[in-house]
DNA sequence: AAGGTAATCTTACGGCGTAAGGTCTATGAG
DNA sequence: CTCATAGACCTTACGCCGTAAGATTACCTT
């Protein structure tokens, strides 16, 4: 019994810390969703009153834009090995796949204006990839805005469609298509009964068809001036 | 006097309806952004009580997905009548000109699922414009989903960018490259100091450089099989 | 044993969305 | 003119939220 300091009730717990409460927000936050994400709630995930959490951390805020951060680090570095296009392709998907698998992120990012470092480390990693890959600075830039803009966007749409499994969507588009004042909407009806409610389809595979719909025109458009790198050095 | 049934202090206010409950509620998140919208201003701003809305709205939720189909309704409907082209690009600008007007917008978006009258509208005269153009159901759901995509994730990077004005800016970038450990950070840097930091710059400027890219991707897939219908009618 | 300090807890406040039920007021029937 | 009805609005209250202020505990150093 070397150490009975354990008082009433508690086995000695272990101290909670900016990264233990970051870890436990990110697994609420996944379990339960966003607006799951209470401190106090969090505070009992962490076997502590609300108030304690302050101790660690400023703000709720700061805990929101620690786990933008915490998902930006999950996000797969692009490296310049194989050229920029297929690290590209890779960081997109990869993108995706984070965005998808923390739902509640994509939401945190609109009024969130401090990135952390691994977010820093992200991008700089991004610019790198592509600036090794012979654009110019502006070229990169353009590049840059244009993929990320695609991949974010892209995850906004997929998690607020009206459905998640096919069987949801089968049951949301003839309810939508039925519904409808007849021929009001024959184009969407059209997509609808033609396009979406076959057997098989998944709107997640719409990704990399843009994607390498944005891919093919950057790959164009590196030889172009204000694209490419003027003078190759060396 | 013939009406003096006004009484005490109230002079005969105009009833509410849930389209005045809408407009108070586009006013109130423009003026003072979405985390303003509570019923109790919303009330307050309509001279009533806040469970006074209740009779015309079941739920705050109801609020929500109202005025993100008011916002759609402000976006200009694309017309195929000078080609596809011209008509998303227009769209597109239409599009991003609104949801920067309704800054609080983007973020509503997400976790919205029940899309409104104006939102299939939209979306109807979307997938019309580029079937008149040529495209086959299934090369107009990938330019839509791309499109969209595109414009969407545009939009939530710049209203989360961590400035306004070019001043604001060049103060934020000048920090984060000076107070970067040495090099850490390099390609960011590069492009902080040899690009965003140039006089004259915005990132607005971004937006039709990748809008345009992606058109022209489109118009070089539109004759493919896949994307192209297979045979023009008639 | 005493004191200091880091970590946690208690209490409280104002604001939120909204459930439940009460109160006006215009209208139209008798 | 009276009065029941029904629509529009209000009052009160509940449980939840983020967090300010200050008290309390646990442990280390001397």
């Amino acid at each position: 019994m070397a150490e009975h300091s354990r008082a009433r009730s508690t086995t000695k717990r272990a101290p909670i810390t900016r990264e233990t409460v970051l870890a436990a927000a990110l697994e609420l936050a996944d379990a339960e969703g966003a607006t799951a994400l209470t401190m106090r709630k969090l505070a009992d995930r962490l076997g502590v009153e609300a108030m304690s959490i302050y101790y660690h951390v400023p703000n709720k805020e700061a805990i929101l834009t620690g786990l933008v951060d915490l998902v930006f680090a999950e996000i797969e570095l692009p490296t310049a090995e194989h050229g920029w296009r297929p690290a590209m392709r890779d960081r997109a998907v990869s993108t995706r796949t984070v965005l998808v698998r923390h739902r509640w992120a994509i939401g945190l990012m609109d009024s969130r204006r401090d990135p952390g470092l691994a977010t820093l480390r992200h991008h700089d990693a991004v610019i790198g990839a592509f600036r090794a890959g012979g654009f110019s600075i502006a070229g990169a830039a353009h590049a840059f805005s244009a993929l990320d803009s695609y991949i974010y966007g892209f995850v906004l749409q997929e998690l607020s469609l009206p459905f998640e499994s096919s069987e949801e969507l089968t049951e949301v588009a003839e309810g939508i298509v039925t519904e409808m004042p007849t021929g009001e909407f024959p184009h969407l009806t059209e997509m609808a009964v033609g396009h979406a409610l076959l057997p098989g389809y998944s709107y997640a595979n719409e990704f990399e068809i843009g994607l390498d719909l944005i891919l093919d025109s950057l790959e164009q458009r590196l030889p172009l001036p204000g694209w490419g790198e003027k003078a190759i050095s060396r």
